[in-house]
DNA sequence: CGGCTGCTTGAGCTCTATCAACCCCCGTGG
DNA sequence: CCACGGGGGTTGATAGAGCTCAAGCAGCCG
């Protein structure tokens, strides 16, 4: 978990007295590879805290496009956005492998101050640099630099969990580009010895010189 | 200033008890059209208030590209998500017209806190709606679609301002095309019976029916 | 009127998606 | 232990969307 990774860092840590009491108050899920915790449009119920797993933020457009947008690991808490907004949730949230998370029922903001105050600076930090990297993304996406987001996303994926492996599509979902274009960039960066595929997975081998590369495309 | 439209309200308001102090508090600052609030890696220095005017935040990257990121039309704030993350500022602010905004100095969420908290609710909606918006936009990336951007750029810019008289430049960098791209597009669109252009203004003849053109795409 | 900025249009090119065939790895069951 | 099947990955050929470059036009201001 690499601190001074630019795009990783969307989370402030909470005190563990906080994440004790979240713990007591809230209903714990056991959730298998897969499993939704809830889907676009589904009404916000409350607040999330991964115990202990992977999940990611996902949209679907009606052709079956997948877009990764978030990602939460250990320690992280999810569902805050659509519940502040009141809104609908406008994507679906899935378990990337077995998780164990806490649900903390709420029904709004006003539920949310008056239950865990404490928490309402970290949300205010978090949702600001997850906002931060959301817009990063955004000017990426201008011009064609498929090779640039596809480096970043590798990083970024390997960032937040470098167990898991991620697979060419999930790095596609997350980069905006498809698996075959993942696979020949990968290709590439193969050839130019800054990382190295070993079966399925992909070994950074230079971390700066990958970066470096990235920055001098477009 | 259409309250459906589903991008345009990422700003909730203010009672009007709470401007008030804002505006008691605050230093009135008076802006020419082009000039800079802050820039990228300044570091936060406060909030401000956009009393009068069309403030834009703006991405450069090195190759002179630029991404239209959020506006900031009359009542709204601006600058609170860096000084909450704490991280210098990511983007530019650029008076679009002549505005006069107010500035609210602050040295980070702590002042923050303590000098105005009856403003949190409205910061925590503010950026949740704010993050929807940037990854609504990211989904809509993927996959090549530059017709359904522009358009919803040109309505949600439109939303926004509907007196300033929006440049394809500038509609290009919000939907993250070129302007030929959108000098073709509104062609087509001219074509279809869907716009009017009267010299270089854009007249929207039916929006429900070029919202519809728009998810037709795909 | 000139000049500037913004807009339009065309031709060509590049990048990436798409389609398709094939391979590799791994788990399963006979 | 091997056969087989399926998901993920690789590679090639092709097409199309949008960018780039370039030239010219239109609106607007002094």
């Amino acid at each position: 978990m690499d601190i001074n990774c630019k795009i990783c860092s969307t989370i402030a840590s909470l005190p563990s007295s906080t994440t004790k009491k979240i713990f007591n108050i809230s209903k714990k899920l056991d959730l298998k590879k897969g499993d939704f915790v809830y889907q676009e449009g589904d009404l916000p119920k409350g607040i999330y805290f991964v115990k202990n797993g992977l999940i990611a933020l996902v949209n679907y457009s009606k052709s079956g496009e997948e877009t990764l947008l978030r990602l939460f690991g250990n320690q992280f808490f999810f569902g805050h956005r659509s519940l502040i907004a009141n809104e609908p949730h406008h994507a679906n949230t899935i378990a990337l492998r077995d998780s164990t998370i806490y649900h903390l029922p709420l029904a709004n903001l006003d539920d949310l101050i008056k239950t865990l105050p404490e928490i309402i600076p970290n949300i205010l930090v978090t949702l600001s640099k997850e906002l931060r990297m959301s817009e990063q993304r955004l000017h990426d996406y201008h011009g064609q630099r498929a090779t640039a987001r596809i480096i970043e996303s590798l990083l970024f994926l390997k960032c937040r969990d470098n167990q898991y492996k991620w697979t060419r599509r999930e790095i596609g979902d997350f980069s905006g580009t498809k698996m075959e274009t993942v696979t020949r960039v990968l290709s590439k960066l193969e050839q130019e010895d800054l990382i190295e595929k070993r079966g399925r997975e992909i070994i950074v081998k230079n971390e700066e010189k990958l970066l470096e590369f990235a920055s001098t495309i477009e």
